[in-house]
DNA sequence: CGTACTATTGATAGATATCAACGCTGGTGG
DNA sequence: CCACCAGCGTTGATATCTATCAATAGTACG
């Protein structure tokens, strides 16, 4: 089933209709290899992004050549939602693994958009990547590298879940410990050595490119991650729901 | 003039009635003093808050008791526009400085959010909030202490003259250094340490509240600030506005 | 097989935290 | 009016964390 159906109906349940038109909307795929820009900062791309197999990130450089990463986008994630009313990329997209993205003209979004229902869901969704992204400020400002890491692992776990691609304590996770580096704001020889720690506690293992989280309370108490940013617990939802801003 | 007002036309130019509206629904203000929760995380408010004139800030507490600032709310910020679609609070907002503070019922954003012109202006302002985001994160990951608050001071000057609150190279700052700590993820002396040198530098100086930045470009250069992630550049926009999902 | 990328480990340097002390300032009560 | 107190800013000495540099080993792939 199409991973943006299946993200979307954790915000609520959706007409026939709505799945049908995201089935119709999703077909222009196209294949990306791994480290591949999708859209660069400044661009102003005519197609809205949506990743439906493999991770993406995105990212921004500094002036004195650092990469930072600022957002994982998994199947199921739109690019770039936000281009139309912001006009131009401040930050760059690209594939860390190879993956499958479809490029949705905007003129069908508007068509999306049209349906309430379907409003809702990817409103909700936009909100819910923005409260991912402060997650992430806390990780990177408040928690050392090996808490950020286990936070992260247990957001992934939780995320990938919604979309079908994870099982109750494992999933496929293709990134470089370059890449995590670049995630958590520390070096690749430091991330190695948290990477180390948390194996030495039995709360994370790796199998090739398979995380495993044998015991997932452990890991959420560990990291002190709250699942309550990602906004998937139902009784916290059905309240008046103004049309979008 | 309304700081809200002055801020969303910014963003491009309103018509008098929707002068009028934003005029007429910012009446109920609140005095609020400093250090003060506004809305706590868990919590579902009715009304949508909006700073008025002070200085409010996200933040979040972690499990060990830090606190980590997520973002600062100046004059014309919304506090919490997203919890009609998302039900509760993932974070808390609270002074920093006495404030004041408008409570806006949710009926009366519908009302605003009806006008094409408005509701557009209130996305944007939302992705806004949600790009300065990113380059926070950039900021804590990926600069170091003297370098994020040297960034930190050029976003605010740009942020604050939007709303008439800075002048040509100067503006009112009411936070202290343990305040800027819990906002860079270092500890208040470290802060002091870093202004030290950043006054050394002759890069910026302060008059008691008051930060003052005599050579705007080369703060800009020094902490690579680029004013393009704020999007007020309006030759950036004006491309096809979906409504908004 | 090489070759290139990735992971791992050790030694050392540099950045930031921690602990502790002191001074300044503004408010407050005697 | 002055003494005191609390909060904030500043500085120094030391400990801890993280970066840097360098070397080796594992792995994937043409």
């Amino acid at each position: 089933m199409n991973r943006l159906t299946r993200k979307l109906e954790g915000f609520g349940p959706l007409g026939d209709d709505d799945r049908r038109l995201l089935d119709e909307l999703t077909t222009n795929v196209h294949e990306v290899p791994a480290r591949t820009d999708l859209i660069r900062e400044g661009d102003r791309p005519e197609d809205v992004h949506l990743v439906l197999e493999g991770f993406a990130c995105r990212y921004k450089l500094t002036e004195d050549g650092r990469r930072h990463i600022m957002a994982y986008l998994v199947p199921g994630d739109f690019c770039d939602l936000h281009v139309a009313i912001l006009g131009q990329m401040d930050h760059t997209i690209g594939t860390l693994s190879p993956a499958r993205v479809v490029h949705i003209p905007r003129r069908d979004i508007d068509r999306l958009v049209q349906r309430p229902t379907l409003a809702k869901a990817l409103w909700w969704a936009t909100l819910v990547d923005e409260a991912v992204l402060r997650e992430w400020l806390v990780n990177v400002g408040a928690r050392d590298a090996a808490k950020a890491l286990a936070h992260l692992f247990c957001e992934l776990l939780v995320r990938l879940r919604a979309v079908g691609l994870a099982d109750a304590n494992s999933y496929e996770f293709p990134l470089t410990q370059d890449e995590l580096a670049d995630t958590a704001g520390v070096t690749a020889v430091h991330i190695n050595r948290s990477l180390k720690a948390l194996r030495g506690e039995g709360l994370v293992t790796f199998h090739g490119k398979r995380v495993v989280i044998s015991d997932a309370e452990r890991l959420f108490a560990y990291s002190g991650f709250n699942p309550n940013y990602l906004h998937r617990d139902r009784r916290m939802r059905g309240r008046s729901l103004a049309p979008a801003p």
